[in-house]
DNA sequence: GTTTAGCACTCTCGACCGTTGAGTGCTAAT
DNA sequence: ATTAGCACTCAACGGTCGAGAGTGCTAAAC
């Protein structure tokens, strides 16, 4: 629907403005672009795209910053086009992440820390939300007089412990059987299925026949509960190097937004079912405290269910197709990961 | 060595800038804290002080500040005197905190932001460095065919597993023997003192006579490395909203240097023998990055051993006397915490 | 001898210009 | 349809100026 010309401008101008913020005049991107056209011409254009809602001015007699929805339009038509495929970007990736493999979380932390740095602006990754996790192995270890340490082993090379409270009168014996009873059923299933089944079960008549069972119900359902998952963010200190961060009151929302991790969580949890790397540019977002920022983001998956995200949080002015790459070869390389174990 | 009435001339100076930032004159002195003295007089004890070294003038004609002296001189007149115990707090402390005691690593998470929020400063704290903890028990249990997840509990009610990798042929049975025999070996030593133990014994003859206790060992060497303690960090937006971080630079040096979580794991195990709560001011900071930065920290014991550290870091225009209470009152709690488990 | 009042002096801070330069919009010529 | 030319606009920069806060000094008062 518009002009090839015109998009050739529009895109000039946005790459002249994630080169270097500041309104890009008319006569750079006759410079920079060898367009065979005078600065005169480039004017017109560019006034058109204002009118069109892609640019704007700061004020009259300034050059043009693109808007949010002009970086919408870039990135719709470039997304498929371009896609810089680093090599050495996954050899990297491999050899820093290879030795983590085994523990998750470390891995998470640590790419969250190259997403960082590879894009410049904040990395955030998020561990695999539990309730999609299937429980492989379950094992009930007699911690205290009244405290059983619960071990979860999941598909997802993931283990979670945690401590609870149980009738004082349960031996080791008492706590295999039951690990046995529950394994035998559930695993293979994932934690919400698991949720919803041992629900159903404890509303149902409380005189269970069989103690064991209920007893196995009891430990379920104070284990199965969902938790969000961990997020590990990085790059702070990355994103206030750039000169968009120059005023601080917008410094202060990003923290106080970032800070609050729930925010975030609820934001990738959001994206979890979409195909590829999703983008959220700006106005775009629902969270008015978001709407300075631009999100790249993308879920991995174990086989064809989303696990956790990766992601990327910049400025509007943000170099969209890098991010993208990065964002989307991060999210494969887990994805393949969880395969291959 | 400071007459008295002198001395009472620089606190009010130092509560003043506490108060409100920005140079403080001598009338407002007089105004606020009733001496009976005209401010001329207080411009001669301040100007003493400047010589003294615990006040200076940014500039000539303007009120006068504290140096990092002057508020050392403040905090080791006032730490023994007044001490502000909050009550309150330690209900707060008590109702916040119950629900978490049996998971320490969310309890330390949410005593960060406890920290942060009654402080209005960045709130830290350091789980157990793992050197400290002693073993209560160990489980090792088969995962996959040449992995081994081994379950560590602590005294201290923590919980770390990690996976490694062995010898195939290693059946469950052999693990339990294995298991065993480190826990009939070691429990109830400390993790460093493990370490030490089987290092010395590794590097023996290679050919041990039982091939069980070799395996534990090659375990054991693997598990228990030392590894830093988890880091919490929160408040950073909190101290964004004071007037002291109004420079871009600043924040962004503290935003760097916090990120780089070992440098604040190393700084807080410096403190960890020491007794009581330290104050670190301004400049007294070996690390320059820190030297902008004041740092009240303490230990939380278990029984006598020092196992994590809490603090706060602020900056020098810090209201010691009350981040100096909060810390203690934290430590004390955690102290207590971990000695009626 | 100590304290205080008075006064001149210093320095920052914000307001208020005029200037500069980049960039536009319009118009008339190509 | 494009371009050259020109007048116009506006932010940014730099300098000046006055107000205000606060000091240091001196001489008088206690």
């Amino acid at each position: 629907m518009l002009d090839e010309r015109t998009k050739q401008v529009l895109f000039a101008v946005i790459q002249c403005y994630i080169n270097a913020p500041g309104p890009v005049g008319s006569r750079v991107v006759t410079k920079k672009y060898s367009f065979g056209l005078s600065p005169a011409t480039i004017r017109n254009i560019m006034s058109d795209l204002e009118e069109m809602g892609y640019l704007q001015q700061p004020h009259t007699s300034a050059g043009r910053v693109p808007t949010d929805v002009g970086y919408r339009y870039y990135v719709d038509s470039m997304r498929a086009e371009q896609r810089l495929i680093n090599k050495d970007f996954l050899l990297e990736l491999n050899r820093k992440l290879e030795s983590l493999r085994k523990d998750i979380n470390a891995f998470l932390d640590e790419a969250s820390k190259m997403l960082s740095n590879l894009s410049h602006y904040i990395g955030v990754t998020m561990s695999p939300n539990t309730s999609n996790t299937t429980l492989a192995r379950i094992e009930l270890i007699k911690y205290r007089d009244n405290q059983v340490a619960v071990i979860l082993f999941t598909d997802e090379g993931v283990i979670k412990n945690r401590i609870i409270s149980v009738d004082a009168s349960l031996s080791q014996r008492d706590l295999n059987r039951i690990a046995s009873y529950i394994n035998s059923h559930f695993s293979g299933r994932t934690v919400e299925e698991i949720r919803k089944v041992v629900a159903k079960e404890l509303a149902r008549e409380k005189v269970l026949c069989d103690s064991l069972v209920e007893q196995a119900m009891t430990i379920c359902g104070a284990v199965f509960s969902a938790s969000p998952g961990n997020l590990y963010i990085s790059g702070l200190s990355e994103v206030l190097a750039l000169p968009d961060f120059c005023d601080i009151d917008r410094i202060k929302e990003l923290l106080k937004t970032i800070e609050d991790k729930h925010v975030i969580v609820r934001l990738l949890d959001k994206i979890a079912n979409a195909e590829g790397p999703q983008v959220i540019i700006g106005s775009e977002n629902t969270l008015d405290e978001m709407k300075p920022f631009s999100i790249v983001a993308s879920t991995y998956r174990e086989g064809s269910r989303p696990m956790g995200a990766v992601g990327i949080i910049g400025p509007t002015r943000m170099n969209y197709l890098e991010a993208i790459s990065i964002v989307d070869l991060m999210a494969n390389y887990i994805t393949e990961m969880l395969s291959d174990k």
